[in-house]
DNA sequence: CCTATATATGCTCTAGGTGAGCATATTGCC
DNA sequence: GGCAATATGCTCACCTAGAGCATATATAGG
């Protein structure tokens, strides 16, 4: 066996790079979007340019600012996207060429929405994007109402029995059904799921030897199950808030998204405003204490009404030490549920 | 602000994808590696085509078939390397371009490494590769003796007591130091402070600019810190190894590196030989057990001496259904460390 | 057969973590 | 003062994980 050298001709293959920039205000996660064309909602994104960035991560930040104004602190890469056919829809964006377009992407966290924005920068709320993945207010309707029904749909669609149990038990991992608890982290299995049972308008707009059995009028619209976006950039996006949910668990990285200075209960919004889902307060008051991530300035907040809380702030030496544990996250229960 | 489209000129650039297939054999972690020019150790790789390959891991399974004989189960991206100069020792074996490669890196697991390789494939065990990995009989020598005394003189190098102090905090989270725990999936934390340190081949063999200060006789030469690699291969490769130990805890996949039937023994020297230290066999056994991932045939083993052990097997339903959980791992515990 | 050795398996005890809820403390507002 | 709203303290039940003792069942050698 001799090793193959990378030939000198596979070279026909363009880089982009994209970035999923998030923060939380107040109670609202939110993501970074630019409108282009048409007024289409995208990640900002932009070509890696080998002559002049050294590293991916340069060349993020570089045109990140450039394109938004805004200049990234945490930035860790994402994934490798080189589906062929996954840019097409962006094709019209190419210089015509039709080659082969390969994007890495990166997830960018602050501290606070920037003020300073581009003109066609906008803070985009990821709930208005993936409707389903909010669990605060309780089970999100839409997801009872017509995507659990969508799917079932799908299951039985299926052309065998073998593939219909392949399809129930994705399902039940993704959605949690059956027993099965709802993963928060799952995002991207679920968009998946619903990308493939036509759920969601990219699938539809994609189709070609696509097999959506859909009846022309049944086809979801923009908007019906939250706002598409260009491309595969809704995929990416739900990779991005898989990949903060799941680390929140072992990386401290939920203090590369609030203020320097905080109460408690802020900081469980914050962690709420991304996993999706509300916990007992008294226990995240614990167990965030005991982390040793946070202390205490003597200070209290003055707010409304109600005894005012008390201010911390991010124990910098405690946190670079334990730069191995994260924030314990409970698991979502819903009503009926039995335990393990 | 306008959507910067990705430009056709920005196409200079070779996707290479490298591979690491790992197995567990018996007690011994292997990868699979190939000898190229010289006898030097490498990963296999092979170029990405986008005119044959419509998503990377098609291209990765085909050509891992090719060169190694060794068809692959479970596969997952694992990250993109992008580097400038990453690539160059590697330069040669291009086709005298000097482009940039960015490599995509992929990890396999499989139940045991294949008989039908190729000529110039061979298994190496891991630890060959990363002595300083390997804690099943305690501390690693090479780590008290060279590695840590090497990493001290580093910090005590610094320019600046500030720079001195990140280095230490680097270092003890790292190797776990100053009463931090050991961390094993830390890998690749490890191998970048040794790289930085020169404390490895390649950071002499790379050294252009590089600001080593090691006197010319001291620097490190092949295999005093286990075997190097081509290019940043050792780099990829302990970026998989922290991968699997990582994942090990909250994704089932110990299950695609074992044979399908088992003692549990054997199933927990094959967790022990990943992760690198070994665990109390009657909290393991229970653990499992309660986990519902295996099952018992009612058949016994027949093996040496001592009282027969069980034979398990995958619980396949129960597999499926908790996608979720992993295998309960402990903490490495070294003599004197007080608990948190 | 008996014993030593080696491994497998069962069981218990303790410490600590987590889920849940009650109780109390402070504030603003009427 | 009384009410509403929020913060904070504390307890209890349950579960898990770490550690070690005890027992079961095999082989090897006399």
């Amino acid at each position: 066996m001799t090793v193959t050298p990378v030939p000198a001709h596979a070279t026909n293959v363009a880089i982009a790079l994209n970035a999923v920039i998030a923060v939380v205000d107040g109670d609202r996660p939110k993501v970074l979007c630019v409108r282009s064309g048409e007024n289409k909602l995208a990640l900002p994104y932009g070509p890696f340019d080998p002559e002049r960035h050294r590293t991916f991560e340069i060349g993020v930040r570089e045109w990140v600012e450039r394109q938004t104004h805004v200049s990234l602190g945490y930035v860790e890469q994402l994934y490798t996207f080189g589906d062929k056919g996954r840019e097409a829809p962006a094709a019209a964006l190419l210089d015509g060429h039709g080659e082969r377009v390969v994007s890495v992407g990166y997830l960018a966290l602050a501290p606070g929405p920037a003020d300073l924005l581009a003109e066609d920068a906008v803070w985009m709320d990821w709930y208005s994007i993936f409707p389903w993945e909010d669990w605060r207010k309780g089970e999100p309707k839409i997801l009872r109402d017509q995507i659990i029904p969508g799917i079932c749909k799908w299951i039985d669609g299926s052309s065998t029995a073998e593939k219909k149990n392949t399809r129930q038990r994705r399902a039940n991992i993704a959605f949690g059904l059956d027993g099965f608890g709802w993963e928060e982290e799952r995002t991207i299995d679920r968009y998946e799921l619903m990308y493939e049972a036509g759920l969601v308008f990219e699938a539809w707009r994609d189709r070609k030897d696509a097999h959506l059995d859909l009846p022309a009028g049944k086809q979801p619209t923009a908007g019906t199950m939250g706002q598409p976006m260009i491309s595969d950039h809704r995929r990416i996006l739900a990779t991005a808030i898989g990949r903060i949910r799941g680390k929140l668990k072992y990386r401290p990285i939920i203090f590369e998204m609030i203020m320097p200075t905080f109460t408690l209960l802020q900081l469980q919004q914050t962690v709420e405003a991304i996993v999706g889902f509300e916990f007992h307060k008294q226990n995240f008051r614990r167990s965030v204490e005991k982390s040793g991530f946070v202390e205490g300035t003597g200070e209290t907040a003055q707010l409304q009404a109600g005894r005012p809380a008390g201010l911390f702030q991010v124990d910098r030496a405690g946190l670079k030490d334990r730069a191995a544990a994260g924030l314990a996250v409970p698991r979502l229960k819903r009503p009926g549920e039995t335990p393990a």
